[in-house]
RNA sequence: UGAAGCAGGACAGGUGAUCGCUGGCGUCCGGUUGAUACCGGCCGCGAGAGGAAAGUCCGGGCUCCACAGGGCAAGGAUGGUCGCUAACGGCGACCGGGGGUGACCCCAGGGAAAGUGCCACAGAAAACAAACCGCUCUCCUUUCAAGGAGAGUAAGGGUGAAACGGCGAGGUAAGAGCUCACCAGUUCCCCGGGUGACCGGGGAAGCUCGGCAAACCCCAUCCGGAGCAAGACCAAAAGAGGGGCUUAACGUCAAGGGAUUGCCCGUCCCGCCCCUGGGUAGGUCGCUCGAGGCUGCGGGCAACCGCAGCCCUAGAUGAAUGAUCACCACCUGUUCCGGGGCAACCCGGCUCAGGAGACAGAACCCGGCUUACGGACUGCUUCAUGCC
RNA sequence: UGGGAUGUCGUCUAAUGGCAGGACACGAGAUUUUGGAUCUCGUUAUGGUGGUUCGAAUCCACCCGUCCCAG
């Protein structure tokens, strides 16, 4: 896979979509730093959203896990499954937070998974 | 050399490569259009967080709403003076008080002689004064030790955070601002200086008046409310009003069905089409050129102001400014080389190894305040020590 | 963006500006063959930094933390 961009299609953007995501969801996998939310949707490409709260600690650190799950799902799109909205939220993060472990965390858990 | 105080800022790692993100401009392509206008795509060019962007503690601009003139009341805020400012609870200078050897720092710093209230415990007494132990005099009892009654007194004692001026002399039965000198303080008056807070000097009075207003309160000054999710525009939808809907005709669109005893007309209901209006989802604007920045000159002790020249520097909206690699720069240790020194050692370069890289992310925009923060730099000043 | 509430022993909860109290828990002892129950004794706290005051949990300012509401 060469392509390794991020445009605004392949983004969830309204809350809409994300309370649809959480509604019609067919997986749901949490990890140690991760929850993982999937649904079927009616495009014939993936979606990602990125939900990270408050509790995660002030606007640098969110914005800086937000990033490097952008930069997972940018580098290895492979990993997730077309057609599918994908949800990834933010739980207590440590610090083993980091490209490599989130990626291994991401990369088992959509490789538990027939799809 | 060491310790310290104050101030400052295109400080807050830099350069390059690769892969991305956001918005701007441009070529080309496609769609659309009356159009050089709009939408989408490829590629290229150049741009992309802060000193606090933070907390949201004050003050404004801007927008809408209310009142459309003035006063009073209520509520809130502020509180030395003079200035700066668009404004401020901010800033500057000065005054007063306090701290420090000093550079310098800190202060909600109006009124207690307008009224109300409070001052625990201790103490006789906590505020128009009064009198526990005392001290003194007179009278009575009397064992001549003392006790009782009355009067005078506030020097001494002890309590307390705070006790109604201090010290000395005179005076007295004992004492007392009772009198006097000096000192402290209060109020008033006069003179001089200052825009003023206030400062300096002189005089008079009564001799002396406790603290707390970050207790109620009084005085002076200021304040309409809400916020860019403000607000404006476009506009699928819902709900509303009007017209129409057999065939045929006409420039276009449409779909008719049911109830009213069977039929026709009419009326009503549902559906469909068009128009008006509406404003939900969604979108566009508001949105970044502004009390703007930099440099120079001039005014002012300063905060700041004036003039001239130059510059344009983020505009996201589940919310961009990132990731990886390399080199350089910072700190510590170290091999080697060069220089200085009698030496300990110091300085510069180089090799290798290790380490640090903080606090923190624009959300309409400014002026402040406050808080967080690893370190580096610059300037001025003080104290101590040594040498000349 | 705007508006609130709140912070006291380990937990829950009191306290006019004047000795921070109570309950549960915990520790030690007594009682009991042992445990429980009971009794006695004890440890532990005003979110932080300043200020006002003779004196602050209380009053004031600025921070910190937790929770909630509206759009």
């Amino acid at each position: 896979m060469s392509d390794e961009r991020f445009p605004k299609q392949e983004r969830l953007r309204k809350r809409r979509d994300y309370l649809n995501v959480e509604a019609k969801k067919q997986r749901k996998i949490i990890t140690g730093h991760l929850i993982i939310l999937a649904a079927r949707n009616s495009e014939n490409h993936t979606r990602i959203g990125i939900t990270v709260s408050k509790r995660i600690g002030t606007a640098v650190k969110r914005n800086s896990v937000k990033r490097l799950l952008r930069e997972i799902y940018r580098r290895n799109k492979e990993i997730f499954p077309p057609g599918y909205d994908v949800v990834l939220i933010a739980r207590k993060q440590d610090k083993n937070t980091c490209y490599k472990t989130l990626f291994q965390e991401i990369k088992n858990a959509m490789g538990s998974r027939t799809w």
